[in-house]
DNA sequence: GAAGACCTGCTA
DNA sequence: TAGCAGGTCTTC
């Protein structure tokens, strides 16, 4: 579930509960496997006593800056989350310094922490951030022009641009009216230029609203607070197949595209 | 490209 | 009860 705007809230959030800055008490491990290829030992035994310098993220990825010199990289996958309080999916629990505990939470168990000593190790299979200067409209016209590629999982590609999901790509494509299995190569200047703006456009409403929520089960994103996020109200297309397109009202329509679930407007989403 | 694997919970 | 879910990796 979490994309880059879910991932971002929930980073400026650990800042803004005061994690930075803290001594890691302890460690519990509830799910031996969200720290592989580690062992739960050798991973509470390295982590223990350092003190967490920095929390920031790229693409998908939060990243815990260790005094130590080490890097924790966490990645939520589908179901991944934080809270203050314990709950009953807790996979790992960091008991820090002045009384503050952070329970990592994920339903489907398949979140990752990763202790690395360079995070580019990780990184570098990473295209540049979408939200940051490095994804330039000239970066993102190459490489559409490069390939000869459905645009949606194009798009979706972590090497080529970091930070979007299956939520924001339906928007993204939805807001630059273009057909998600339109071949890459066969966008014209002005889709390229249209889409790379959708993309900014969608991701950075997405912050600002924190992140998408599609409900209130627990499979479903929340934030530190155990809030859902307000985008969900200005969600296009995502989850709105069989209403009305908000732009010419044709029924919106569900396809499988790359076996990822696709909704778009076939009518205004330009097939070529 | 496509399909299966990794997991649990929700919805139809 | 079957099928599906915001993600990514491995193996054809």
């Amino acid at each position: 579930m979490p994309e880059l705007p879910e991932v971002e809230t929930i980073a400026r959030q650990l800042r803004a509960r005061g994690v930075e800055g803290r001594e890691i008490l302890s460690v519990k491990i509830n799910w031996a496997r969200t720290v592989e290829p580690l062992s739960a030992a050798s991973f509470s035994k390295q982590v223990r006593g350092t003190i967490i310098d920095e929390i920031s993220r790229v693409g998908k990825w939060m990243m815990f800056s260790l005094c130590s010199g080490k890097t924790i990289l966490i990645h939520l996958r589908m179901a991944g989350s934080f809270s203050m309080e314990p709950g009953q999916h807790d996979r790992l629990v960091l008991k820090l310094s002045d009384g503050l505990t952070l329970h990592y939470r994920d339903t489907r168990k398949f979140g990752r922490w990763k202790l690395v000593d360079d995070p580019q190790e990780i990184l570098c299979k990473l295209g540049p951030d979408a939200l940051t200067r490095n994804f330039t409209q000239k970066y993102f016209r190459d490489a559409v022009g490069n390939r000869h590629r459905m645009i949606k999982p194009f798009i979706l590609d972590q090497s080529i641009i970091a930070g979007l999901g299956n939520i924001y790509a339906d928007e993204a494509l939805w807001e630059a009216m273009i057909h998600p299995e339109r071949l890459s190569d066969s966008l014209s200047a002005v889709e390229c230029a249209t889409l790379f703006k959708a993309i900014k456009h969608v991701l950075k409403v997405g912050v600002k609203n924190r992140g998408t929520s599609l409900g209130e089960g627990k499979t479903n994103y929340r934030d530190v607070e155990g809030e859902t996020g307000e985008n969900r109200a200005v969600v296009k297309a995502y989850g709105r197949s069989g209403q009305p397109c908000i732009r010419c009202e044709t029924l919106l329509e569900k396809r499988t595209i790359a076996q990822r679930g696709t909704t778009f407007c076939p009518v205004c989403q330009s097939h070529r």
